[in-house]
RNA sequence: GUCCCCGUAGUUCAAUGGAUAGAACGAAAGCCUUCUAAGCUUUAGAUGUAGGUCCGAUUCCUACCGGGGGCACCA
């Protein structure tokens, strides 16, 4: 089972009306007598010329009844008894049949939208009374070490799979498991200790301190060579637990880091309902490993490997001939103690970068040899690389870009952008900086299929205009401005409407499409679904706000349009939300 | 060597096996005495190569060519 599979089972989204059309082609196709299974579907077409609705049923069932498609379409057409819904029928070229809703149907939506609110586009869990919980493992950022564009990105990844599942009716618990132990952790400390803190050192902010840290630890990995065995002395030392100098330093080190890392994500908006040390699975991990050589595990040049040759998979290295557990052992450990923490827990998500996902699969592998309970649990979701210049950028090197220059860079741009445009007092543009930005940054990193790299140029960062997430703000922005002119306007509660000029009649019907895009985001788990829907709302929107005054609009029609910017304004926000985007009142 | 991911306009990205492959940026031309021009309207421009499956392939399969990543003591 795939994690799409699993997320489906509880939550299930059927468009009622597309589930009425379904049936009665299946009757229809009664009709025919046929032996076999027709595979056939109802979707929405992209290209909306296309209908509401359209099917590929008469090619289907071309192959089988050995007629043109297009006959059997027509024929389809004749026999089809329209329901009230339904405006028209109508057969195409090469086949399909393509149906078109009355404009009511959509103004149904809208008015649901208009009551709803919030809720609209929210599911249910199909067990009401206790929700399945599912934990979402993202982040994780180490210390001792540089909060790279990376962890950025894995951090807001995170964030909106976290509310799309959430969105689907689970509780979602948040977990950051961060690598606080490890030769990394010995590199940097011996890079303090040849640095040397500077005096005031205890004054520096948390982004100050932080850069140091990172900094030593670039320093120690240029210096590793030559001085490999102090580092691997320290290394141990923090491993056994040993009081030393250096182990001291490093545990403030820890302290500095995790303060870095919480600012962080809390400026991204990340609360995490539970955190995992690496270095609290440690132990654990070294029992799982030793408890099992000679059945799982075994020896081989003084360290103990797990051979995964057999089902398909590398072989990897659990426990190192120094006696330290790998990351490996240590994943393994943590699986465990998830279910120990969450005997409910329904299933795992562990959000990491795509470099990972050999390590998992024989990670998850190794988890369901161990006990059944894994079983279809435990899954591993991978998203593509954050590249600088179509480059990738490690922190061993240093040139990386530090996940606070990208945040504060894309801040800046936003402070200039509306120090250009508009004459708010000073705390007011602070807080659209700050909400712009992020919606800048969120949304180039979420746009993007999981599976690709996303492209960042700090050069042309960032884009404010076209497909980004402040265009979709300035939507709602323009939405929120008519909303508070119209005197006296109170939400609509029961909408009726007869005739609709194309720009309201787009942005209708795209509007009514959200709580499958939703859905579809959240099982797939792939928020750029949802910002390709988003961006064409606004497109939708900027077109309509464009073509179609509202204020000054007669009274019947102010009212739709009213009702339209209102409905519009509320999906933009739900989606929004879904990504983890903030919105403003004023931009 | 082997396994995995990615190759779509000049650039950055879409496309649930389907209809005329959509956008955005950039380029060219228009639109602010009118609800915020971070906007709207118009024009030009693309599926790495070669096969295969299918009524139909950007999508699935095979080979090749490019780019990236994993694969024994870092995480």
């Amino acid at each position: 089972m795939n994690i799409t599979q699993l997320l489906q089972k509880n939550t299930d989204y059927v468009n009622p009306s597309q589930e009425i059309i379904r049936q009665k082609l299946f009757e229809i196709i009664k009709d025919y007598k046929i032996e076999e299974d027709v595979l056939f579907v109802v979707e929405q077409p992209l290209e909306e010329s296309h209908g509401d609705y359209a099917t590929n049923v008469a090619m289907a069932l071309a192959g089988i009844l050995k007629k043109s498609p297009l006959e059997i379409a027509q024929d389809i057409v004749k026999k089809f008894d329209k329901s009230d819904f339904l405006e028209s029928i109508n057969a195409v070229a090469p086949g399909f049949v393509n149906f078109k809703f009355k404009n009511d149907f959509f103004i149904k939506e809208l008015n649901k939208i208009l009551i709803k609110k919030e809720s609209y586009g929210k599911f249910d869990n199909l067990i009401l009374e206790h929700p399945e919980k599912i934990m979402v493992e993202f982040g994780q950022p180490n210390t001792h070490k540089a909060f790279t564009v990376g962890h950025i990105k894995g951090t807001i990844s995170g964030l909106s799979v976290c509310n799309l599942i959430e969105n689907l009716g689970y509780g979602v618990i948040k977990t950051n498991y961060y690598g606080d132990i490890g030769m990394h952790t010995a590199k940097c400390t011996w890079g303090v200790i040849k640095k040397g803190l500077p005096e005031n050192f205890g004054t520096w902010n948390e982004h100050k301190k932080m850069e140091f840290i990172a900094d030593a630890y670039v320093y120690a990995s240029e210096n590793f060579e030559k001085s490999e065995d102090e580092i691997r002395k320290i290394n141990l030392d923090i491993y056994n637990n040993n009081k030393t100098e250096a182990t001291e330093l490093y545990e403030k080190i820890k302290i500095w880091s995790l303060e870095h890392q919480k600012s962080v994500f809390e400026n991204l908006g990340v609360f995490f309902d539970k955190q995992y040390p690496e270095s609290q699975v440690f132990e654990n991990a070294k029992k799982i490993v030793n408890q099992n050589v000679g059945k799982i595990f075994k020896e081989s040049q003084g360290a103990i490997i797990y051979d995964g040759e057999k089902e398909g998979l590398n072989i990897w290295v659990v426990q190192t001939s120094e006696g330290n557990p790998t990351y490996m052992a240590k994943d393994l450990s943590l699986g465990f103690q998830k279910f120990q923490d969450y005997p409910d827990l329904y299933s795992n998500i562990t959000l990491t970068a795509i470099e990972q996902k050999d390590h998992f699969k024989a990670v998850i592998k190794i988890l369901e040899t161990f006990d059944e309970k894994f079983k279809d649990k435990y899954f591993h979701v991978h998203f593509g690389w954050l590249l600088m210049d179509g480059k990738k950028t490690s922190s061993r090197s240093g040139k990386n870009i530090k996940g606070t220059d990208m945040l504060e860079e894309s801040l800046e741009v936003a402070r200039t952008k509306i120090a250009e445009l508009k004459d708010y007092d000073k705390e007011k543009k602070e807080e659209i900086a700050r909400v712009v930005a992020l919606a800048g940054i969120k949304f180039l990193i979420l746009s993007h299929d999981f599976n690709k790299d996303v492209n960042y140029d700090p050069k042309k960062f960032i884009d404010f205009e076209g497909y980004s997430g402040p265009y979709i703000l300035y939507a709602y922005v323009r939405a929120q401005s008519i909303l508070r002119k119209s005197e006296k306007y109170e939400s609509i509660k029961d909408l009726k409407v007869d005739n609709l000029n194309d720009y309201e009649l787009g942005l209708l019907k795209w509007l009514a499409r959200y709580p499958h895009v939703a859905y579809r985001a959240g099982i797939e788990i792939a928020p750029h679904l949802l910002c390709v829907y988003l961006f064409e709302l606004s497109q939708r929107f900027n077109s309509f706000y464009a073509n179609c005054p509202v204020l000054d609009a007669s009274e019947k029609e102010k009212e739709t349009r009213l009702a339209l910017a209102e409905g519009t304004a509320q999906v933009l926000k739900n989606g929004l939300g879904l990504l983890g985007i903030e919105t403003v009142e004023e931009m």
